[in-house]
DNA sequence: GATCGGTTCATTGTATACAAACATGCCGGA
DNA sequence: TCCGGCATGTTTGTATACAATGAACCGATC
């Protein structure tokens, strides 16, 4: 856990004297290469991952002090961070009282699902409509094959896991690139920022609700190919729909009946 | 547009001696004072209430120092202030080029409606699923009674404008209270977020097409009262879909074609 | 004449100093 | 024993100083 520096270190300048990547060259890093302009941003991405990671506990209070000691910055890039990670749900803020690591109790979580699926099945419907193009149509049908292998063998083996999850994120993020709308595709980050908990760690156990959950991606990929939105819509609904209650099962059989 | 002043002022005192109404003491301000208890928050509330009513050109750059002092607090509580509405979509942010006032290109406007009817759809279904608090239900049926009024008469008013407005928040208000999920509220205040030209001020000529949504106002708080989620959610999605429609013809009426 | 390079200026990013708020612990009183 | 008030320390909020970036301007060169 250690920022990009960017600009400005009056400092000792470091025990591991960081190299001060600044921005790439012209020609360096071609594509998307963007890296990080700015310390509050780095700090940002820096805390963002910490804290899915599982590295703060639930409630953990986060003081600013102790964490610009910890990235070797100051608080004022800290507070920024801080602020921003708010705005995405992943930390809560109380006046006067600083910032610490969110944690959703049981219905929260649950609740988050229903908004995914409206969400979802709203970039489900627009992607239909627009119609995915063709180099994407290719990486999903890879991506569905890749899926298909995973189930072949008739069992899960602990592979499978990210697996599955590079499947479904490769689907998904499809979707929404289709669907092309930067707000919708905002809102749903704010859904996925849930730390640990989130679907990748419950449910990859089970073999057959796993392997129905794939055969939807088949089909809704099958929707959107054909442009068929409210078809689409409805199955991307169901799909989500069925993880929130494949994740509720998996809580209530955990936890007793309490917030977990 | 000045901001409340809690903490911290070792200024010229300011021109108009700013009175520190600090946080309430204990017995005044009962029910709901909470009041803005720091400088930032109060900024953000200027800032954001000043951007909506068009009192910042759409593209307008915001520098900081411009603002510090029109505020009198210096750029902290002012960068603050602009990080937090650019994450409440009012505002954008290029890293070393600062900030300016957001502006939605017709496109993205209408997309925005895509969203509300997702999300609102889902609210009344919720909403409806949950059971609306008695109390709600009054000010409901207060509610569509004043817009019954309005609509009685044959005509519309130029008072008619804040009037309808009013009727149009309480009730959705409403829903999203009984919804009961802060999520949900956050993103649709984002929909919301869009300066000036938003319904209240380009739909409200239109008689019969207002008195038509009013109609649906009746229907949806109906299917809400009868806990009929699925109902609610389709009513409540055509109703948000419809103002989309007439949104669009009136830009579409306005702008021969291009961006407003 | 247009483009490239460097210089200067305006504005943002970061660090830091200080003030106010919350939390804690102690003490006295009932 | 329990409660309330005061002193103390810790942590946040705000102001400000300074560094670095980006933009504008200017002159020189092709």
């Amino acid at each position: 856990m250690t920022p990009a520096s960017p600009r400005h270190s009056p400092r000792t300048a470091g025990a591991a004297a960081r190299p001060r990547p600044k921005r790439g060259g012209s020609e360096r890093d071609p594509g998307r290469g963007a890296a990080v302009v700015t310390l509050a941003q780095s700090v940002t991405d820096t805390l963002r991952q910490a804290i899915m990671e599982g590295q703060f506990q639930p409630n953990e209070r986060l003081q600013e002090e102790l964490l610009a000691e910890r990235l070797e910055v100051s608080r004022t890039p800290i507070r920024a961070a801080l602020h921003g990670l708010t705005a995405e749900g992943l930390v809560e803020y109380v006046p006067n009282r600083g910032y610490s690591v969110r944690r959703l109790d049981a219905d929260r979580l649950i609740a988050t699902f229903d908004i995914r699926a409206a969400l979802e099945g709203l970039g489900a419907r627009l992607a239909a409509e627009r119609g995915m193009d063709e180099a994407l149509q290719a990486q999903c049908r890879a991506a569905l094959h890749r899926g298909d292998r995973i189930f072949a063998k008739g069992k899960l083996i602990s592979a499978d896991r990210d697996r599955f999850a590079e499947v479904n994120a490769v689907l998904h993020e499809a979707v929404l690139q289709t669907a092309d709308n930067p707000m919708l595709n905002d809102m749903l980050r704010v859904c996925y920022n849930i730390p640990i908990f989130s679907d990748r760690n419950v449910l990859w156990r089970d073999f057959g609700w796993l392997r129905r959950s794939h055969d939807d991606h088949h089909r809704i990929f099958e929707a959107v190919c054909r442009r068929e939105g409210a078809r689409a819509e409805l199955l991307m609904r169901e799909h989500v729909h069925s993880v929130k209650l494949h994740m509720r099962e998996q809580i209530e059989g955990a936890a007793p009946a309490g917030r977990a």
